[in-house]
DNA sequence: TCCTGAACAGACAGGTCTGTCTAGTTGAAC
DNA sequence: GTTCAACTAGACAGACCTGTCTGTTCAGGA
């Protein structure tokens, strides 16, 4: 998991990074609003002054991660589009490789919530559109006969490579990912 | 979601169909004993005679999952190893076109439990095991030069369709999964 | 007829959950 | 020095959680 940048005010800020790491960790239902304003040395009027309500801190801590994961990508260097689409892929092999990870914090929080309605799961929505929309992009530029499938597949795969590196052995998933590339992209 | 067949006594039976219901529709955290019973019309006493707690539930409800997904994919017809490759994955789009569709159980039930050591996650990996090995077995028998990746492949996206059908558009994915088959596989 | 076993209803304990509230403290700007 | 906003501590309400317990009902077999 990574670090947010430090904005806001210092309780709101410790509150969202100890929700992070709890909410991961733990899952979201399973980790109280005691045990993080405990845990984030916050009153508890302060986290409802900064937060109506525990979702809203689950929608932040989401939105939060997804603007780190923007930035990111947003960071890369200039490269030819299949460099990049396997340098967006390879943030899969190195969130594996680093120590407890749990899988992707979207997918987890859409388990834990079934309504397509609700805040939480429309912050999942707005990312996976992004990523979608960013893989979709890179196969236009690269000339894919057919983007959009081939971006529904990336994303597949990513989904499904993030539950090998949580599930099965996170070792195993660069090897994927070159292979994956490497048959599902047309050949040059 | 399927059926289970019934087995054990009507009381059990009851609570094992309820609470699969509830599991697969809710989440397992958000559902509480009190509804279960109620729902499945048992006391308590007589699920606690029946479950010592509630985790051997939930281990029992994906035990029930993972049986009826290997008795199904028992029951498919003799055919060439590629064509059972792709009976294997059409399940997905079975299960995704399905009203009232939340994803695969096993996935969403790994989000709310973060212990690897733990019961439930013990039955998802036994579950996750055997899929690889069907997938394996079938890419052997068709003569694939490096079954364990196209297997570890095909789980990935076995796991990243079925998050497509429940985030996405369901719709998309019977062909994606055929887009997948014939990228993924060595052209024959 | 009596006994046994399975299921019933529901109270209860002890804890945790979210969210609200009162009251006091700190520290900086003015 | 006063004011004001942000914070702290912690009690409290009301609901829900898992799990235990007491006692009842009822069918089937010895």
């Amino acid at each position: 998991m990574e670090k947010s940048d430090p904005s806001g005010t210092p309780a709101r800020q410790r509150l969202l990074e100890t929700a992070t790491r709890l909410f991961y960790a733990g899952g979201i239902h399973a980790v109280g609003i005691d045990r993080i304003i405990a845990e984030a040395g916050v009153a508890k009027a302060t986290f409802y002054s900064h937060f109506p309500s525990k979702d809203d801190l689950v929608v932040a801590y989401l939105e939060d991660q997804d603007r780190i994961g923007r930035a990111a990508v947003a960071a890369l260097p200039p490269q030819p589009p299949r460099k990049r689409l396997a340098a967006i892929l390879g943030r899969i092999s190195t969130a594996a490789v680093a120590g407890d990870y749990r899988g992707c914090p979207f997918l987890n929080a859409a388990a834990e919530y079934a309504d397509p309605a609700s805040p939480v799961r429309r912050a999942i929505d707005a990312r996976r559109a992004w990523y979608h929309g960013v893989l979709r992009e890179q196969l236009v530029a690269d000339g894919d006969p057919a983007p959009e499938v081939s971006a529904a597949l990336l994303v597949a795969l990513s989904d499904g490579l993030l539950e090998i590196a949580y599930l099965d052995d996170p070792r195993s998933v660069p090897a994927l990912i070159e292979a994956a590339l490497q048959r599902l992209l047309p050949a040059r």
